[in-house]
DNA sequence: TTTGCCAGAATATGATCAAATTATTCGCTG
DNA sequence: CAGCGAATAATTTGATCATATTCTGGCAAA
């Protein structure tokens, strides 16, 4: 095998040159997932070239990758918004979340080193400095991660994917609710969960994680409860 | 709101002219899904206009939505192929099934008309004349028309979006393993489902469905224990 | 074995065509 | 004469293609 070669060619890609449309698609990944695009708002792939700076083939091919996951929404004419869910689509986001998180941070406690520990609870802290700092941006960035890296810890590909295209469905959600609430009012139960993954106790980061769980996503589905905002 | 205009119009979208890479989509979805494409085996955009006699644009765009759906991968330099899964990816799999098929099935009970429950043992009856005439590809399709009306009839649109992705993970290894066996050897809990669905029992027929995806994910698993085929 | 070259495939652009929404005009009725 | 509505024009946007460019992997020669 020559599996050399390719080291020794310095391929493009693996130094660092990601082609255009993924790179366009991690731009409007986050555009969504930290809901810089509101619910309900109209996607133009022209307008994406303008914003992005790109041509319009790798925007086409960004926006069908994230309709496929959710994230964006195939309006029948020609049009593709962001999703804009009821409080159906929430009970059904808690219901999958609450299975697939507990089962994933168990898995990750069975797997995590300390190094993998430290990690975590670095981005913990980062994430609390956040809220002190009133930087919901960066809240809702850390806290993704936090999750995310979770996730890899579990060794199983599948469900992390599975787990990490939910956020892409209800992150626009997220911001609208984060941001009507402030950075003061968002509890959370990491701090259960780093104890109980340090003391190897799977089924406590388990229960740690759905509690987080719940604790955020049903501050989501009150906001569907209380009266719309005025537009 | 000139609501009107739309209607009259006729919208050539709205009349059944589907853009072309929506077909193209669905076309190479059927391929991944029903096993026309191996398990390993390359992918390639022109190798595709050319089998689909298409565009590459709308090639291009079926793909990365494919491949967004886990339904193809992306090999980080330029090459896209059917993943090939393995014994870990079969037991992720199996166990998210596990827990969405029952959940939607119970789901799909409580709300199933007597049209439905109609339209599922047709279903179920053409997938048993296929299973005589030894007939795989149509064993593989109505089975999964089968499953598939079931996750419709839930009413979870995200929650069937997840299991309904699913089948193309494994809908190429499945073809495989059906191939191996022949159609004689491929029994299903559908007739227990039904009944159950019938008596309004949704617990039975939660669990009459969890037998079926273990009954059938099983045989897809242990034909990874089992010595690979020659090639 | 290593290095450089080459064929072939993928990426990316811009042009062109088609479709849908928005804006405008015109005619009608009250 | 004013206001409404329908038909139509104009603009915007999406879909598709042909083409240019870049990259990869293999092959051949040193």
């Amino acid at each position: 095998m020559n599996k050399a070669a390719g080291k020794l060619t310095e391929s493009a890609t693996a130094r660092g040159r990601l082609p255009a449309h993924e790179v366009i698609y991690r731009q409007l990944r986050d555009l969504v997932l930290y809901g810089d695009l509101a619910p309900g708002q109209a996607v133009t792939i022209q307008g994406l070239t303008e914003r992005l700076g790109a041509g319009m083939t790798p925007v086409r091919e960004a926006i069908r990758r994230l309709i496929a996951e959710g994230a964006l929404e195939f309006q029948g004419n020609r049009r593709v918004s962001v999703p804009l869910l009821n409080a159906d689509n929430i009970s059904e986001l808690i219901l999958a979340r609450q299975w697939l998180d507990p089962h994933l941070s168990l898995r990750a406690t069975e797997r995590a080193t300390p190094d993998d520990l430290e990690e975590l609870t670095a981005l913990d802290e980062a994430l609390d400095r956040s809220i002190s700092a009133g930087d919901l941006r960066g809240y809702l960035e850390l806290n993704y991660r936090f999750h995310k890296r979770l996730y890899e810890l579990a060794e199983a590909p599948i469900l992390a994917d599975l787990a990490d295209g939910l956020w892409l469905r209800f992150g626009p959600s997220l911001r609208v609710v984060c941001g009507r609430l402030g950075t003061q009012n968002l509890p959370d139960k990491h701090k259960d969960l780093l104890e109980a993954m340090r003391a190897k106790d799977a089924e406590g980061a388990a229960r740690a994680i759905r509690e987080d769980v719940i604790q955020g996503m049903e501050q989501v589905r009150q906001s569907f409860d209380a009266p719309a905002v005025s537009n």
